[in-house]
DNA sequence: AGCACGCCGACT
DNA sequence: GTCGGCGTGCTC
C-alpha cells in the first residue's frame, strides 16, 4: 500500500444528492483504511449526515474536488461493514444504471434502525437449554407445576427461545425466569445456528415429466449464472419446481431468494414453503414493522434464514451464501418501484445472480415481453410447461359478441345462462370486472354536469355502500349528496350513476339469480385484515355460488370448483392508453382465466366484447400467449419501443400547468441539439392524467436502441438539468425502464 | 432535500 | 426601526 499522497474516503451520503462525496479520514484515526460498507458520520454543508464508505484509498491528487480542502469524517460507526462486498457492487451498479442518488440506493439496503445510525442489535434470540438438574427434575425427583413441566419438556427437544413461547399463555415468561432461578434451564451463550435445516421430505410431491425436465435442466446448471424462464400455464406446478430446487440448494448449504409480487398469493406460497422448510424460511413484505424487518435482515446476514421469501425490497437483503434466485410472476408490475428509487426488483435480481455467478429462475404463465425477447436472443433459457399438473385441463376461451345484445347490469343473456347452468350443477362461477364502486361516472340528470375530482383530471366514482363519491387517484371523497361549486343547476336529487362497477354488479346479480349466494372481492369489500383469507375459505368450502371480483382475485389462489369465468368488460383493455396496455390486458385475462377448471371439471371462460374481431382475441381463444407475444414484439420493434429499445422517462410536476412543460421544453431543445440522432426525444407532452392530487404533470421520453448510448444521454440530460434555473421550480425525476409512458 | 444568505412588506 | 416572505445557491 502506498503511503504518500492523500488518503481519501469516497462516501455515499444519505441525501438526495446525485453524487458521491469525498472526505479525509478523522484526524488522529488509525491509518488502516476503512473497509467499504462501514457507516460513518460526515459533515455536509452546515449539517451532518450519515453515509456508507465506498472506498478508502491513497490518491496522488491532493484535492479530489475543485480547490477546496476536503473535510474530515466525524465518526466511524462500524468496526465491520454492514454491507458486504457483493451487495456493495450491486448497489454501485444500480447507482449507475438508474442514475439515482447513491445515498438513496444505500438507504434501501439497510433497515431503518441502521439508516438512523443505531448499531446492529444482537438479534440472535436469547435461548435456554435444559441443565442436568433440570433433566433430573423432569424425570420425577422434584414436584413440578404444570407450567414448569411443559417448559422443561419443551427444552428436552431443543433450545427454548422467547419466540417459541409466544403461543403459550403470558405466564410462560415467568415460568422461564423461575426455571432459570432454580437452575433447571441455563442460557445458551451462542445458540448454534441450524446449519442443516429440517426438510420435511414427506411433503414433497413427485414431479411430472414436464416439471422434472425443467427441474433437471435448472439443477444441472446450479453453480453458474443463467436465466431460466419458466413459462408455465396457470396450474402447471411452477411452485413445486421452486420447492424442489430450494431443497437441493439448502441441503448443500446455500441460501435461496424467492421474490413474489405485492399481493395476495403470498399466503399460499408462504405456506407451501413453511410446511416443507419450517424455520429456515424468512419473510419480508411491506406490512412488516421496522423492528421485524431489522430482525429478518440480521437473520439473513447470519445465514439462519436459508430461504427468503419476499416482495420487491427483499432483493437487497444480505444473503452471504445465496445460490439461487427465483422471481415468481416475473411479469408483475409490482416488481417495479414507482417512487423514489425506481428500480425493477426483477432486473436487479438478474444482475445480482449474474454477479454471483448463480442461476435465476423467472416464472410466469404470462412472461413479460422483455423476458421472451431475451429468450429469442438466446440470452435466457426457455422452459415451457404446457400442461396443468395433476391432469386438469386448460379452460376453453370463448368471446361473446355482445354488439346489439340487451345487457342486464352489464350481463348478456348467454353469460347469464352459463352462470345458471353452473349453479344447477353445483359449480361456482367467477365474474371479473376491474372497476370498483357502484358506478364509475356520476352525472346530473337535469343539466348533464359530471362529478369530477377537484384535484385530479378524473371522475368521481359512486360508492353506494359508503354513501360517498370518491376519487380513486387521490383519496378525495364527499357525501353522495354533497354540493359542488362547479355544478351549474345545483340540483342534488338528480344525481345519476352511469356505468357498472363491482358493487352494482353484485346487487344486480342478486336479483338476476335469486337463489345464488354471491360474494364480492375487491378492495372495498376486503378492507380488513383477514377478510380475504375468510373469503377464500368460504369459496373453498362452497358456501358461495357466484364470485364478483377485481384484480384481487386474478392471482395465485386455486378455486377447485370454479368452472366458469366471465369477463364482464372485455373492451376496457383494448382502448389502449399506453404501449403496455394490451400486454397487461392479455396477462390479466389469462391470469383470471387460470382460476377456472383447476379441479376435476373442465373450465370455460366467456369474454364479453364489442370488438370480438380484435386480434388479441384470436390469441386468447387459443390461449396462445407465445403467438400474442411474437406479434406484440414485432409491433414494439416497428414502433421502436421496449424491449426493442431502451427507454427512460423524465417526469416533471408542479402546482401550475406551465412550469413542468416549459422546463422539459427547454431541456428537450438543448438535448435535441446536443445528443446523437440515435437518441429519440419524445415530447414533452402532458401526462395521461395531467393533473393529479393538485399537481400538473408532463413527460419527456428518451429512447435508444443502444442502452449505453441512452445511459450517456441521460447523464448529459442530468447535467443540463443542473444548469436550468427552472429545474428548481418544479419537482422532477428520472424513471429508467419506465413501465408506462403516460 | 435542508439550510443559509439576501433583499422587500406589515408589525412593535 | 425589526420579523419574515420565499428566490437561489451550495453541500466533498
Amino acid at each position: 500500500m502506498r503511503e504518500h499522497g492523500t488518503r481519501t474516503l469516497r462516501v455515499a451520503v444519505f441525501s438526495p444528492l446525485r453524487s458521491f462525496f469525498d472526505y479525509l479520514p478523522t484526524p488522529g484515526a488509525s491509518s488502516t483504511p476503512l473497509t467499504p460498507g462501514c457507516r460513518i458520520r460526515v459533515p455536509l454543508g452546515r449539517s451532518e449526515r450519515l453515509g456508507v464508505v465506498i472506498s478508502d484509498t491513497w490518491s496522488d491528487d491532493t484535492l479530489a474536488t475543485g480547490e477546496r480542502e476536503l473535510k474530515p469524517v466525524l465518526e466511524v460507526l462500524d468496526a465491520s461493514p454492514v454491507i458486504d462486498a457483493s451487495l456493495m457492487a450491486l448497489a454501485l451498479w444500480a447507482v449507475q444504471y438508474y442514475h439515482c442518488p447513491p445515498g438513496e440506493v444505500f438507504e434501501a439496503l439497510l433497515p431503518a434502525e441502521l439508516r438512523r445510525g443505531e448499531s446492529p442489535r444482537q438479534t440472535r434470540e436469547p435461548a435456554w437449554q435444559l441443565t442436568p438438574s433440570g433433566a433430573a427434575a423432569l424425570s420425577g425427583s422434584e414436584r413440578l407445576g404444570p407450567r414448569q413441566r411443559e417448559l422443561l419438556q419443551r427444552a428436552q427437544t431443543g433450545v427454548i427461545t422467547r419466540l417459541s413461547l409466544t403461543e403459550l399463555p403470558s405466564s410462560a415468561a415467568r415460568a422461564l425466569r423461575e426455571a432459570q432461578r432454580r437452575g433447571w434451564l441455563a442460557p445458551v451463550e451462542d445458540a448454534p445456528l441450524q446449519l442443516a435445516p429440517a426438510v420435511n421430505d414427506a411433503r414433497f410431491m413427485a414431479l411430472n415429466a414436464a416439471q422434472d425436465e425443467a427441474f433437471m435442466s435448472i439443477r444441472s446448471r446450479l453453480g453458474a449464472f443463467g436465466v431460466h424462464l419458466l413459462h408455465g400455464v396457470t396450474g402447471s406446478g411452477k411452485t413445486e419446481i421452486y420447492l424442489h430446487l430450494a431443497r437441493d440448494v439448502i441441503t448443500k448449504g446455500g441460501q435461496v431468494l424467492v421474490l413474489v409480487p405485492e399481493i395476495g398469493l403470498t399466503e399460499q406460497i408462504v405456506q407451501r414453503f413453511s410446511e416443507r422448510f419450517g424455520a429456515a424460511v424468512g419473510l419480508v413484505h411491506s406490512e412488516l414493522s421496522e423492528r421485524a424487518r431489522a430482525l429478518v435482515w440480521q437473520r439473513c446476514r447470519e445465514g439462519e434464514i436459508r430461504i427468503l421469501l419476499g416482495t420487491r425490497s427483499a432483493v437487497w437483503m444480505p444473503l452471504p451464501r445465496l445460490q439461487l434466485v427465483v422471481v415468481d410472476e416475473e411479469h408483475d408490475p409490482s416488481f417495479k418501484q414507482q417512487e423514489g428509487f425506481r428500480y425493477s426488483a426483477r432486473d436487479v435480481a438478474v444482475m445480482r445472480a449474474r454477479r454471483l455467478d448463480i442461476p435465476v429462475v423467472l416464472g410466469s404463465a404470462t412472461p413479460s415481453l422483455e423476458s421472451l425477447a431475451n429468450c429469442e436472443r438466446g440470452k435466457y433459457a426457455y422452459l415451457p410447461l404446457a400442461e396443468r399438473a395433476g391432469g386438469a385441463s386448460l379452460p376453453g376461451i370463448r368471446v361473446l359478441d355482445i354488439r346489439g345484445m340487451t345487457l342486464t347490469s352489464g350481463i348478456s343473456d348467454p353469460l347469464r345462462r352459463a352462470i345458471l347452468e353452473r349453479a344447477e350443477r353445483g359449480e361456482q362461477s367467477l365474474l371479473f370486472l376491474n372497476r370498483r364502486g357502484y358506478a364509475p361516472v356520476v352525472l346530473c340528470h337535469t343539466c348533464g354536469w359530471i362529478a369530477g375530482c377537484p384535484r385530479c383530471d378524473a371522475r368521481l366514482v359512486l360508492h353506494l355502500e359508503q354513501d360517498r363519491l370518491r376519487c380513486h387517484h387521490c383519496g378525495f371523497e364527499r357525501r353522495r349528496d354533497a354540493s359542488f361549486p362547479d355544478h351549474p343547476c345545483g340540483r342534488l336529487e338528480a344525481y345519476a350513476g352511469v356505468g357498472v362497477g363491482t358493487e352494482q354488479l353484485e346487487g344486480a346479480l342478486g336479483e338476476l339469480f335469486p337463489g345464488l349466494r354471491t360474494l364480492r372481492i375487491d378492495r372495498d369489500a376486503m378492507r380488513h385484515k383477514g377478510d380475504l383469507e375468510r373469503a377464500f375459505t368460504r369459496i373453498r368450502q362452497r358456501e358461495v355460488d357466484l364470485l364478483i371480483g377485481t384484480q384481487m382475485i386474478a392471482k395465485g389462489h386455486d378455486f377447485a370448483h370454479v368452472t366458469l369465468v366471465g369477463i364482464v368488460d372485455g373492451d376496457s383493455g383494448l382502448l389502449a392508453r399506453d404501449f403496455r396496455a394490451e400486454e397487461r390486458f392479455m396477462q390479466t385475462i389469462l391470469q383470471v382465466a387460470g382460476r377456472a377448471g383447476r379441479g376435476a371439471q373442465p373450465g370455460e371462460v366467456l369474454i364479453q366484447s364489442h370488438h370480438p374481431e380484435h386480434p388479441v382475441f384470436t390469441f386468447l381463444r387459443h390461449a396462445d400467449y407465445r403467438g400474442f407475444a411474437t406479434r406484440a414484439l414485432a409491433e414494439r420493434a416497428e414502433a421502436e419501443m421496449p424491449p426493442h429499445t431502451a427507454l427512460a422517462m423524465l417526469r416533471a410536476e408542479a402546482p401550475k400547468r406551465e412550469p413542468p412543460q416549459e422546463f422539459l421544453r427547454q431541456l428537450a431543445e438543448g438535448l435535441r441539439r446536443e445528443l446523437p440522432p440515435s437518441v429519440f426525444i419524445g415530447g414533452p407532452v402532458p401526462a395521461l392524467m395531467e393533473r393529479k392530487v393538485g399537481r400538473y404533470r408532463a413527460n419527456l421520453l428518451l429512447s435508444c436502441l443502444d442502452r449505453g448510448v441512452l445511459a450517456a444521454a441521460l447523464e448529459t440530460a442530468l447535467t443540463r438539468i443542473r444548469e436550468l434555473p427552472l429545474a428548481r421550480r418544479v419537482r422532477w425525476h428520472l424513471d429508467v425502464d419506465a413501465q408506462e409512458t403516460g
